[in-house]
DNA sequence: GAAGTTACCGACCGACTGGTCAGTTTAAAG
DNA sequence: CTTTAAACTGACCAGTCGGTCGGTAACTTC
């Protein structure tokens, strides 16, 4: 095999065991040695292709993290249908894999937010960046359904975003704890109400 | 002093340093040595006090976190004015604590709920515990407020009561990562809004 | 005032941490 | 074949962790 070649596939593997075990047990209660013995490989090979654990855990966030939410959370709501029903259905899937997930540790993102805030200032830096990169492209949609007559021209779409994403971080920590179907389906039928309410209003005042 | 009475002082002590520090850093990230050395007491003194660190979390989770999820969350909304008013007061009182806090660190419970789920069930039971107390204790109030004619009785308050813990997590995780005071803003007028899509219709079909 | 109890001290233990480094294996290039 | 550099090994280091334990000062009880 070609040399970069083998570098990037032994890179990609530590970093995609790296993130299941962060994901699974934290950062800080997830050694390298951990992340090593899953993989059969040894100390040396970690720091041969990273500097630190921490440039490890960057790489991890800047390479899969980001991609993740971009297919999983943004994408979906690109189209061109109406963008409420759009939501609505991304949403409502990213739920859906959460509730399949039979060992499943809420949403990675609000995860090391949780862990990295006031205690890592870097590592917040890219959690952030990714936050925003969510928030900017969910105002975007909304503004679109609003130029579109899907939404009313009367909605804060920088409003609604927050509260969308509000709602989405704490009903995957509330999935986490008990009954994440039926708490699934709760919320899904309340966001739909919310959402229903932001369609125009025919009636004029 | 009384030796039952400064038996109590000192316990009292350490769990609310003890509280402070893991809310902070985390649990796994303090040492029983960083909250001794707060307090200028020896590991003797804790070990003498307390069976082991997490006999130690467990006794804050009863004694402090109870008590402050009873004092913030729950006793606020069992007044008698409209249910509805109610829960926007509360919500809006506990945000701006948050807001006034220089340094905030999110919403202790889910921040708990997120660094010992999958890793300490004994833990999550006693968290998962206060949980259930709060959701009964907003249903029981929704359903109060659909009694007294301040919420339509179309409204179904178990949906309802999950979507307002779900938000109000979410949002709190939001806040501490940038612009709290005008996502707390963004939040709440949105939370009103919704709220007020729950008076009773005085329009009938 | 002797004996017992409570509250606390701090040295110490063994397991584990992130990180280093001298040295070995692999495979392509000359 | 020989050279060279990349990829990897695993023993090792200093430091931290939760927890133990022998000791002791202060107060109570008899």
């Amino acid at each position: 095999m070609n040399k970069s070649l083998k570098r990037m596939a032994t890179m990609n593997r530590m970093q995609v065991t790296g993130l299941e075990l962060f994901y699974k047990k934290g950062y800080y209660n997830t050694s390298v040695d951990d992340i090593l013995k899953e993989l059969s490989l040894s100390k040396g090979a970690f720091y041969y292709h990273f500097d630190s654990k921490e440039d490890f855990l960057i790489q991890i966030i800047e390479n899969l993290l980001t991609r993740k939410v971009y297919s999983m959370l943004i994408e979906p709501i690109e189209g061109h249908s109406n963008t409420l029903d759009l939501i609505t259905e991304c949403f409502d899937d990213a739920l859906e894999t959460a509730v399949h997930n039979e060992m499943d540790y809420g949403f990675i993102l609000s995860n090391f937010i949780n862990e990295f805030n006031g205690r890592n200032p870097e590592i917040m830096k890219h959690l952030n960046n990714i936050m925003q990169i969510w928030e900017v492209n969910l105002v975007g949609a909304l503004q679109k359904g609003k130029f579109n007559g899907n939404i009313d021209r009367h909605v804060d779409a920088e409003g609604v975003a927050v509260y969308l994403i509000s709602s989405y971080i704490g009903i995957r920590t509330l999935m986490v704890e008990t009954a994440p179907s039926a708490r699934k389906y709760r919320y899904m039928s309340q966001l739909r109400q919310y959402l229903k309410s932001m369609e125009p209003r025919n009636i004029t005042v």
